[in-house]
DNA sequence: CTGTTAGCGCTTTCAT
DNA sequence: ATGAAAGCGCTAACAG
């Protein structure tokens, strides 16, 4: 069974050699007018799909790229996935998507996976870790275009994409100070897991800039830390924390969230026991999720160029694969804006 | 540049014969410890890299899958991902997800990509059209296993895995008029385009049922009809649709909508006109994603096993790929779960 | 335990 | 405008 047909059956049928049939797919070189519409419909008949694998073995390159990110749930990832594919798309490139659920160990195996099937370049936007970026270098001596996006990797012939998530971070920050709050929770990471966390690390910044002590008790991550790399930060964390946060002899004030989903559920369990947002607890989000400004009350929060940094990942990388010479690293960073909304700044309604 | 090691580099330096790195590499057969030794230690030097392509092309198969879904930032696709995956990884496939952001045209060219790149089997989780079961069928044509997920697709030689959406929608339909709703409003839908939407259809069926008249004024879709074949339902949506719905003159009772994030833009609408739910007006929704149990006040749905649907795809598909007869049609369809909450059915708190 | 042979389906290069 | 030859990198099948 699975019998394709190939070009040499075609051609068998049609009394010409394969390299006719590859020129009348191709629409490359010379074919007589005749000669192709015989082949065309033939091909036709026989139903007749060409062999990727073949094609990239001899041509040294797939028009495939692989792009790894490590969730999918979120409206971050997804966008992401937009902007890449638009511009790949256009350029006649195929995306291949993997997942790694957050995982290293599938991380590695997507890379691998990717690399063997000889993807002509890889994105990758998962959270960076120690392994992981090991991995990544050993596919660089294979000399595999790549693109780091949004996660740090420092490699002199990788580009490197993101959103400036500490600036990001600092200007909630400095704009709940500025509203008059000293004591700012954050909900979403441990502290002394918030090392690589860009926008938490702004956050720290900016208090300490402002002679603010950084108080540990009101920096809350999930309750039992069950995964080694905490993932997306979800609704439900931002409950639990705010929660815990309320029930303190003296809770915060004000609360920056991880991004808006944990922004949520902390908006959730302040309404819950009857406070209100902004008069008793103001929150602020990051993202900017589509849902954000249609919550109540709507949600302030720091925006993010998502799709854009979809779209200059995939123009680094196809520059990447189709330049002759081994390019230096191109890095750019996009800024975030401040929305200032009324969960930080009571306007016409509140809940 | 991009020169990769191959067997045949890794032989000539070990001063064997290609076949002898092959079985190293594939752990098959015998190779005396010392020369592996020395094949893995040159292995390793020369960063060797295996040829997916060349080993397909020989073996005739790939051990990789294509999953196809619509659109990816919904909670119902990413837990799809991860359904089919964690099967697929488990057995020793990869997954490439491909996606076709709800265009019949993208859709088409994901098939191709994954039917020309020889995956050995494929997972279609997109929303069905005409167009693109026409395209589906070419590919059986070549013998390619396939297991349509949450969508129609009769094929003799496909299988089929869903969630009973009609039934679910007759539930909440069900639910609603128990409580005394005569005038049951739907948003995330144009009744002329509603006949692929089970869910839609249980609605419609569960009030003809009890004598109540469909009303066409309060069934709502998108404003201006974009495009043709209507996505992923947003809250945008629902809040543009309940707006609209709470300025008829005679407004419903009760809302069903299409999902949960139809369901929460409803929802803030009704707040924002400082109307309460569920005693203005209830709503119920559909998928039970992860934050309808954290909104205020917590939101009724329909739970629908996403999870399980990928992995009951993933089995079906290795099954397929796996067999060496071409096997019956195989259907799942697994029930959902009407989830009551107080969004419809007011309890201990209430914005 | 290792090697030889052949060929998967395609395209590059050179001929005609 | 078409064909012949060769080989991309790998492995199945059969020696030895």
């Amino acid at each position: 069974m699975r019998k394709t047909a190939t070009l040499a059956d075609i051609a068998a049928s049609v009394g010409v050699t394969p390299m006719t049939v590859s020129r009348v797919v191709n629409e490359s070189g010379y074919v007589h007018a005749d000669t192709r519409q015989k082949v065309l419909r033939v091909m036709q008949e026989m139903n007749y799909r060409r062999n990727g694998l073949a094609r990239g073995l001899k041509r040294q390159r797939t028009e495939t790229i692989g792009l790894v990110v490590g969730d999918v749930a979120n409206p971050f990832a997804a966008e992401v996935i937009r902007g890449v594919r638009e511009v790949l798309t256009a350029r006649g490139y195929t995306m291949f998507v993997c997942v790694s659920d957050q995982s290293v160990k599938e991380e590695a195996e997507a890379f691998e996976s990717l690399a063997d099937h000889r993807v002509d370049g890889m994105i990758v936007a998962t959270r960076a870790s120690r392994k992981g970026n090991a991995h990544l270098m050993t596919l660089l001596d294979a000399n595999l275009p790549v693109v780091a996006l949004g996660r740090d990797f420092n490699h002199p012939h990788t580009d490197f994409v993101s959103a400036d998530h500490f600036k990001g971070g600092c200007d909630a920050t400095e704009h709940l100070i500025e509203l008059g709050h000293r004591r700012i929770g954050f909900i979403g990471i441990k502290q002394s897991y918030g090392a690589g966390l860009k926008r938490f690390q702004g956050y720290l910044e900016t208090l300490r800039k402002h002679g603010i002590k950084v108080n540990e008790d009101i920096i809350v991550g999930r309750r039992k830390g069950t995964d080694q790399a905490p993932g997306y930060s979800t609704e439900e964390i931002g409950y639990e924390g705010m929660k815990y946060l309320l029930g303190l002899r003296k809770p915060p004030s004000a609360v920056f969230a991880r991004n808006d989903f944990t922004a949520l559920g902390a908006i959730s369990a302040i309404k819950q026991i009857g406070r209100r947002v902004p008069q008793d607890v103001a929150i602020v989000g990051f993202d900017d999720v589509p849902l954000a400004s249609h919550t109540s009350p709507p949600l302030t929060t720091v925006f993010q160029p998502t799709h854009e940094q979809g779209r200059i990942a995939a123009e680094f990388l196809l520059r990447r694969i189709e330049a002759v010479q081994n390019l230096p690293r191109a890095e750019r960073v996009l800024p975030c804006k401040l929305i200032i909304r009324e969960s930080t700044v009571s306007g016409t309604e509140s809940t």
